[in-house]
DNA sequence: ATTATATATTGCAATATTACGATGAAGCTA
DNA sequence: TAGCTTCATCGTAATATTGCAATATATAAT
């Protein structure tokens, strides 16, 4: 099989799993912490930052693109990738809410 | 090739990642969000309310347990997962770091 | 138009993940 | 002991992910 059954789980759930494998790679963890520090940036500094090929460095952008966390504009020849801020504070809140939830007396050892 | 290239990446990017891949699927955030509320569980009462095989569950324990998350004791033929508070805690604190560090300015359009 | 540079797409190979039936191991109950 | 329950592990199939070479596309500069 080997298909994800996420029809059985609820939307909230299946968009936080969604969010968290974007995150589930070094790569990507790494791309975001170098665009979100920058005041702008380029694929090709990337490939240089992170020693990623240029097409995997393009794949794992697409990736981070998916879940509205890019957004970019070409100036010039370059494209200009950066954090959308907006969609960033609510992934925040997400997790920080479901790393909020959790019952501290469960059975203590 | 299909390989991560984790060995280019910092330990704390990889340990986030890791982290991040834990809860990139939805059976895992359900099964955590559940034991979150509960004062014990079982792996079969898992099967019942997440809607998937046992060895499935099993399986999906096993990984949240990988990254110490849950800690679990034999109460007679019974297991009783529960979260560790210490680990969750520290998870909390690394997302919400990888969140905070964010450079608002960035190329604002 | 031609060339150079930057990014996207395609195709493919290697590996990882997801899921479950079958089976195994361990403890309880009678 | 025999049967039952609970959970882990094995084996296997389907699918997803990771990575890059090759190639395509798009803009800039000459």
């Amino acid at each position: 099989m080997g298909v994800s059954k996420t029809h059985i789980f609820t939307t909230a759930q299946n968009e936080l799993a969604q969010a968290a494998k974007v995150l589930a790679h070094p790569a990507r963890i790494a791309i975001l912490q170098y665009i979100s520090q920058q005041e702008n940036c380029i694929c090709n500094d990337l490939v240089d930052v992170i020693g990623l090929s240029q097409p995997t460095i393009s794949q794992h952008l697409n990736e981070i693109k998916k879940i509205g966390l890019l957004q970019g504009t070409y100036e010039g020849k370059n494209l200009c990738y950066c954090i959308d801020p907006k969609r960033w504070k609510e992934l925040h809140l997400s997790f920080d809410a479901f790393f909020s939830n959790i019952n501290q007396n469960c059975c203590q050892i």
